[in-house]
DNA sequence: CTGTCAAGATATCTTCGTAATTAATGGTTA
DNA sequence: TAACCATTAATTACGAAGATATCTTGACAG
């Protein structure tokens, strides 16, 4: 497949190489990446469902502003940090997970039910078990406000999860396997623990300082 | 363009008339459309790049699970709501508003520029100026909220509101130009002075008391 | 007799080169 | 000046050939 033909694509408008209001030029793509038409064209119609390009008969296919382009799609945040890590996205992303999550735990105090309960419970268990396991800690990080958004029994929030999955690969790519400091399970505990006593302000708060203290170890490794 | 065709199957989807996991009929589709492989191809295309179909060789071209579906996006929300009225879904997205613009707002009181208070102010004066003329109200009120996301000067946050402008949208349609009872331009004007004051934990109180009369008018009316 | 494995057949997606359609442009005429 | 029509550059659409992963079939070993 020439699945990497988007992507280049991609990353060269995000990366401003192809700047916005831009025509491409068509016929040079082809002869780069050597495809047909079709190919192209169909790498194209991707980036124009996510808000990138637009194509328009006599006036040729150009790259839209950047206010259209979705950036909250998950493929796009990924083009974003592939190439390379830009802080200031990083640090928007964060500021986002810091406004969603401590709503969606308080929420999840209020709505998650005994099943819910028990997949961040085995989250923790998870965390826990990993130790000095970087990849597993990552994935048992990412299961636990996977189960978070999951208990809050709304859709919409629940595909927030794309923007905190890339938070979560793109801090681990920063930090580099480097675990914070300290133990992350009784800070995750303390959120848990809030929903199990139905206490929506304390699940906010708990959530909060969590999100602090994984702000805190990136700032501190990775300067 | 057959643009309808994407939306058509993007609604059977959507409506659960093509089950998750089902594979399409790509030759009954076609025909039934009249058109080109390559016309229904790129239909699919689209609808990959929002993550509801895979198409794999000698598989077949199936809908993928739900769980993987961009529903944040701009189209998926639109086509969503285009067929029938879906009352859960309007309570989450609801719901999501709740979160996210009060943190929004309080973040605006601390970052947002004169430019961005200005902007704020011209929606509030268009709101009062659109008096009974519903169109020009709603339109007054996504760009009151477009502009308190702008203020966040948050790339992420900003992308946010192909969600507000779907809730607005909805809500429009619900209430039928049958505006709320009472004038929405105090509320709207308590952000704002709250964001000029400089103080997040006001601005975020505001905009809580605002959407709660913005829902409880949805409510009233819409029973 | 049963389970495992490998090689071939096949259904489906994928790609190609060419023809048709579209809308902006510039010149012409009333 | 304004309306209209031919030109033309680009997207859009087509039908057929190519590539590929899956399924089937058969043989072999346990």
């Amino acid at each position: 497949m020439h699945g990497q033909t988007v992507e280049v694509i991609a990353q060269r408008i995000l990366t401003g190489q192809f700047a916005e209001g831009s025509t491409l030029d068509i016929t040079a793509l082809q002869t780069e990446f050597d495809v047909s038409l079709t190919v192209l064209r169909e790498a194209l119609k991707v980036l124009a469902a996510k808000g990138m390009v637009d194509a328009r008969p006599k006036r040729g296919t150009f790259v839209r502003p950047r206010a259209d382009w979705s950036l909250l799609d998950g493929d796009v945040l990924r083009w974003q940090f592939a190439r390379s890590a830009q802080p200031s996205l990083f640090e928007d992303l964060h500021e986002l997970r810091g406004i969603v999550e401590p709503g969606a735990a308080s929420l999840a105090a209020v709505r998650a039910s005994e099943a819910d309960v028990a997949a961040l419970d085995a989250a923790l268990a998870a965390m826990a078990a990993a130790g000095t396991d970087a990849s597993a800690a990552v994935a048992a990080d990412l299961a636990f406000h996977r189960a978070l958004l999951a208990a809050t029994h709304n859709e919409l929030l629940v595909r927030m999860e794309v923007v905190i999955e890339t938070g979560l690969a793109e801090r681990d790519r920063m930090v580099h396997g480097a675990l914070g400091t300290d133990d992350p399970v009784p800070s995750h505990r303390a959120v848990v623990d809030a929903i199990r006593a139905r206490d929506p302000g304390a699940a906010a708060s708990a959530m909060r300082l969590l999100l602090k203290k994984a702000f805190d170890d990136v700032a501190r490794i990775g300067s």
